[in-house]
RNA sequence: GCGCUCGUAGUGAAGUUGGCCUAUCACGCCUCCCUGUCACGGAGGAGAUCGCCGGUUCGAAUCCGGUCGAGCGCGCCA
């Protein structure tokens, strides 16, 4: 007898096989009863005749989703009764012996209706929803990308090395997950939030190529995008580099071998464009363009730099953005659209629509004919066109018109999801304005090199303290940022200097990084690297706009596991022996 | 923490300008019939305190207030 899979049947016409799985359907004749058999290859028909009389007075007990077994003949089907919607639909089953594996209960959620269940349940009841040939498909892809992102990494000389999961709780970053040490009271572990500092003691440690898919703990509020608690990252690192550039020509190949080997998307271009933090703020409004479509934010302040219209003569800044067809929204969606500016900062949305030639707007008898004039031909405005204003500080102007940009996108469907759009956003400034604390912070990794070493620390203001940029670039495909890198700091003076610009003393700096800044002191070489957030990748090369539905398991808003019901409370014997 | 949207049989939806709702439909579930179906078909049946609490009203699934839960966004995410 031989074991075969629901699509292998195919294969085996008029030999015995054996055939496991789920009940898919029953079609009960009376006289005559079909099982539709499911397993991760398909369906597979079994027919069940009075003949065979134990067979069939087991299956007429059969109810969906039982666990059988079936023995029989396989054999083509008869002219006529040959299934075209399904693989198999050519052959069936003549069962000779039937075996019930396991019962089930009436389903508390239908996985193979139309009718989807909500995701409330559908996390609940993860086991059965992941039966559905969809989820199938996004567990084995997920697999192959992993085994494809291995094959490249050792392709190109790198090792993979594990890092510790009972950590230190890190200083700067995202909330920690902690975890209490049983065997010294008092004291605590952290989940580690990357293995940024272990993957820059591997360099010191001589390991000249690392990488790892690794777990990454943050317990932060999650989003569409982003999961909450844990995650996985293609984590890397390099030595004897000092180029950032390094890093994203050792990475362009794999990644681009995802988007069009693995997922089968064309490529926006061969080429992925480098775009400095600046650029791409001024011309996308975020460090995270969608590049996938244009509509650029355009800068007005010279057109309109000696302008009457008191909005735009108040503003630091006015930029626009042009948006085809946009003569076509309705008063309501531009009420929308308003609406969202609003949220982002913005006062309000002027705009401008062009129909027949003319301008319609209610801001077009403010302006005078020279910066209407100035308006169309730096916008190249055609009719049925709108363009939208963001008047402000230029911050503002371009946050709320990035928003815009990318809403428009969305509403007039100009996100094309056979189409991947790369690009390498660089030179990240290495501090940043905290508005709500008043003062120069982090932008982002304080273990980044400021370009221009410890020479360009030499300031003093504000102002010259945010000029400052770090070797720190993020890779973003269609609008997610999926990656962040650096050329890291191995040289402990630089470390002290930026963050005693930010009033950190030298005992803070070595009290919180005193494992890495004592390495550092024993000969540790140039390195860089970057780590890639491959579940949101995979989320978004799958055409998927929610990262839990490309998990197998994750957990809710709220950080609840429906399925598991974790967290929970725990027996005070365990809260005693951990001192708690 | 904040904003927006949502919450109706096991599941998915309709009803939400108060009364015609004794709440509709599909799928699922239960019983019976049926030898070529494949979303099998046919006959019958059970199943909902309309998330929860309170209020307005002669009357609330529907209006108001509160509360709980979910999704999305903001804050947050070096």
């Amino acid at each position: 007898m031989k074991r075969t899979y629901a699509i292998d049947a195919i294969a085996t016409i008029g030999e015995e096989i054996t055939a496991s799985g789920w009940v898919q359907s029953r079609r009960d004749h009376g006289g005559l009863i079909f099982i539709d058999l499911r397993d991760h290859t398909g369906i597979l028909q079994l027919v069940i005749t009075p003949e065979i009389a134990e067979a069939f007075r087991l299956a007429e007990t059969l109810r969906d989703e039982f666990v059988i077994s079936a023995d029989g003949l396989v054999r083509s089907r008869a002219e006529g009764l040959v299934n075209d919607k399904i693989p198999t639909g050519g052959v069936e089953v003549v069962v000779s012996t039937l075996t019930i594996l396991n019962r089930a209960e009436a389903l508390p959620i239908q996985p193979f209706s139309d009718a989807q269940a909500g995701e409330e349940l559908r996390l609940k009841y993860r086991y059965l929803d992941l039966r559905r040939p969809k989820m199938q498909k996004l567990l084995r892809a997920r697999a192959e990308m992993f085994s494809q992102i291995r094959t490249f990494m050792e392709n190109n000389e790198f090792i993979e090395v594990t890092t510790p999961i009972l950590a230190n709780s890190s200083p700067e970053g995202a909330r920690d997950f902690l975890i209490p040490a049983r065997l010294q009271p008092g004291k605590f572990y952290a989940l580690p939030q990357a293995p940024q500092q272990f993957k820059q003691l591997l360099m010191v440690g001589g390991v000249p190529r690392y990488y790892q898919l690794a777990a990454c703990f943050r317990d932060e509020d999650p989003r569409a995008d982003r999961l909450y608690g844990e995650f996985y990252q293609l984590d890397a690192e390099i030595s004897f580099i000092d180029d950032g550039e390094d890093v994203r020509r050792t990475f362009d190949p794999l990644i681009k071998q995802l988007a069009t080997d693995f997922a089968s998307k064309s490529l926006l271009s061969e080429d992925i464009p480098r775009i400095s933090y600046v650029e791409a703020m001024e011309r996308f409004g975020t460090d995270k363009p969608d590049l996938r479509f244009s509509m650029e934010l355009v800068d007005l302040t010279d057109v309109f730099a000696n302008t009457e219209f008191g909005v735009f003569k108040n503003a630091d800044c006015v930029k626009a953005i042009r948006v085809a067809g946009g003569a076509s929204l309705s008063r309501k969606q531009i009420d929308n659209f308003t609406e969202i500016a609003k949220n982002e900062g913005a006062g309000g949305l002027a705009y401008i629509t062009y129909e027949a030639g003319v301008e319609k707007s209610p801001i077009a008898k403010f302006l005078s004919e020279t910066e209407l004039a100035g308006l169309r031909d730096k916008l190249q405005v055609t009719d049925g066109d709108a363009v939208f204003f963001g008047a402000d500080r230029r911050m503002i102007v371009n946050k709320v018109l990035g928003r815009l940009r990318n809403e428009f996108a969305t509403h007039f469907k100009l996100k094309d999801p056979n189409i991947i759009a790369l690009c390498w956003i660089v030179d990240f400034p290495f501090y940043e304005w905290d508005e709500t604390r008043r003062r120069v912070d982090f932008g982002h990794n304080p273990f980044s090199m400021p370009k221009g070493g410890l020479g360009s620390l030499d300031v003093a203001t504000d102002e010259e303290k945010l000029a400052i940029v770090a070797d720190q670039y993020d890779m973003v495909m269609n609008g997610y940022e999926i990656c962040s890198g650096g050329v890291r700091n191995h040289n402990p003076e630089v470390l002290y200097k930026v963050f005693g610009l930010l009033g950190y003393d030298k005992d803070y700096v070595e009290a919180k990084f005193g494992a890495m800044l004592n390495a550092f002191k024993y000969g540790a070489p140039p390195h860089a690297g970057c780590a890639f957030g491959v579940d949101r990748m995979f989320m978004e090369l799958m055409g998927e706009s929610n990262i839990r539905e490309v998990i197998a398991f994750p957990k809710n808003g709220s950080g609840v596991d429906l399925m598991m019901n974790s967290p929970s409370a725990v027996e005070p014997e365990q809260l005693k022996e951990l001192g708690l």
